[in-house]
DNA sequence: AGGACCTCCTGGATGC
DNA sequence: TGCATCCAGGAGGTCC
C-alpha cells in the first residue's frame, strides 16, 4: 500500500521518466478510475505535455501545459510504468497515456481503488482528499507547536490520529505501526493522553523514518512496485509490520496485533504499554 | 467527536 | 482437486 515514502519514489521515478513527454491518446479500459468523466478526462489531456509532477502527501499531482493538473491517488495498489507502445498491455492495466514519442505511461491496478481526476490547474486543493488535506511531515511543515495542540483536542486512539490525513498527511498502516514502535506509544492511547515529551519524539521518528524509508525507495509489500518496475527496499527495516509473533528488536516480547480503525496493528506490548492518564 | 460499520475490488489463503 | 468463503485495506460515506 503505497504511502508517502512510496508515492515519493514514484513521483522522482516518473519525473525523470515521463517530464517533457507530450500525450498522443489516451485509453481507458475502467472508466470509474478517472473523474470527472472518461470524455473530460480524454479531451482534457489529449495534446497536453507533462511539466511536473508534484507530490502532496499520498498525492501526485501532475502538472501539464496549458493549466491542466491531473490529481491520482494509488490507494491500494495503484502502480505507474513506463513502455513502449509495442508492449502488450497487463492485466489490470487500467488507464494508458500514449505519448507522441512511441512510448506510454500505464496505469494498473487490481484492486481498481486508484482514482485520477483532472482540474485547471490552481484547483488542485478542491479536490476532495486534498480540500483538507493535514500538513505534510517534514520539520518545516509540521510543527511541534500544530503537532501538541491538535493532539490534545483529540480522543481518538492515536493510530486512527496518525491515519487521518487531514491530521497529518501521507502515513499510512504501515509507517503509523513503525513509528509508534520507534516512539514507544500504543496504538490506542489517547490522542489527548499522549504527554509532551513523547509527542516531540513522535514528531522526531516520523521525519526519520519517512527519511529513511524515501532513501530505501519505499517499502515492497506483495506487488508494489515503483515506476521503473524496482521494488524498494525499506522492508527489511520494518520493526513490528507484520511481524506477529516475532520477537520485539528491543525486549524480546513477541510482536501482538490487534484491529485499530478497522486496519491491522502492530505493536510490542512490553515496550508500548497503554498509560491510564485522568484527563 | 468519534466509533461502528459499509462500499469499492481482486487475489491469495483457508476451509471442507 | 475444486469450489466456497474469508480477508486485506485508503478513503469516503452513513448512522448514532
Amino acid at each position: 500500500m503505497p504511502e508517502l515514502p512510496e508515492v515519493e519514489t514514484v513521483r522522482r521515478g516518473l519525473t525523470a521518466l515521463v517530464t517533457g513527454k507530450k500525450i498522443k491518446k489516451i485509453d481507458v479500459y475502467y472508466p470509474k478510475m478517472v473523474l470527472p468523466n472518461e470524455t473530460e478526462f480524454v479531451k482534457q489531456l489529449t495534446n497536453r505535455t507533462i511539466q511536473e509532477i508534484e507530490r502532496r502527501g499520498k498525492y501526485l499531482i501532475f502538472h501539464f501545459d496549458q493549466d491542466v493538473s491531473m490529481v491520482s491517488h494509488l490507494r491500494m495498489e495503484g502502480k505507474y510504468s513506463v513502455h513502449s507502445h509495442e508492449m502488450p498491455l497487463n492485466k489490470h492495466d487500467h488507464v494508458v497515456f500514449e505519448f507522441t514519442d512511441g512510448t506510454e505511461l500505464r496505469y494498473n491496478d487490481t484492486r481498481k481503488f486508484g482514482r485520477m481526476v483532472v482540474v485547471p490547474t490552481g484547483e488542485e486543493y478542491s479536490v476532495a482528499g486534498l480540500k483538507t488535506i493535514g500538513p505534510e511531515p517534514t520539520p518545516a511543515t509540521l510543527s511541534l507547536d500544530y503537532l501538541t495542540t491538535t493532539m490534545k483536542k483529540h480522543h481518538k486512539a492515536i493510530k486512527s490520529f496518525l491515519l487521518d490525513q487531514n491530521m497529518i498527511a501521507g502515513l499510512g498502516n504501515i509507517y503509523c505501526d513503525e513509528v509508534l514502535w520507534l516512539a514507544k506509544i500504543h496504538p490506542l492511547q489517547p490522542t489527548n493522553t499522549v504527554p509532551v515529551d513523547k509527542i516531540a519524539i513522535l514528531r522526531q521518528k516520523i521525519f526519520d523514518e519517512l527519511d529513511l524509508a524515501i532513501r530505501a525507495k519505499g517499502t515492497t509489500v506483495f506487488s508494489y512496485l515503483d515506476a521503473s518496475g524496482h521494488a524498494g527496499s525499506f522492508q527489511n527495516q520494518l520493526h513490528v509490520y507484520q511481524r506477529t509473533g516475532q520477537p520485539c528488536e528491543r525486549c524480546g516480547t513477541p510482536i501482538e496485533r490487534i484491529k485499530v480503525s478497522q486496519r491491522g496493528t502492530h505493536f510490542c506490548p512490553f515496550c508500548q504499554k497503554l498509560v491510564e492518564v485522568d484527563d
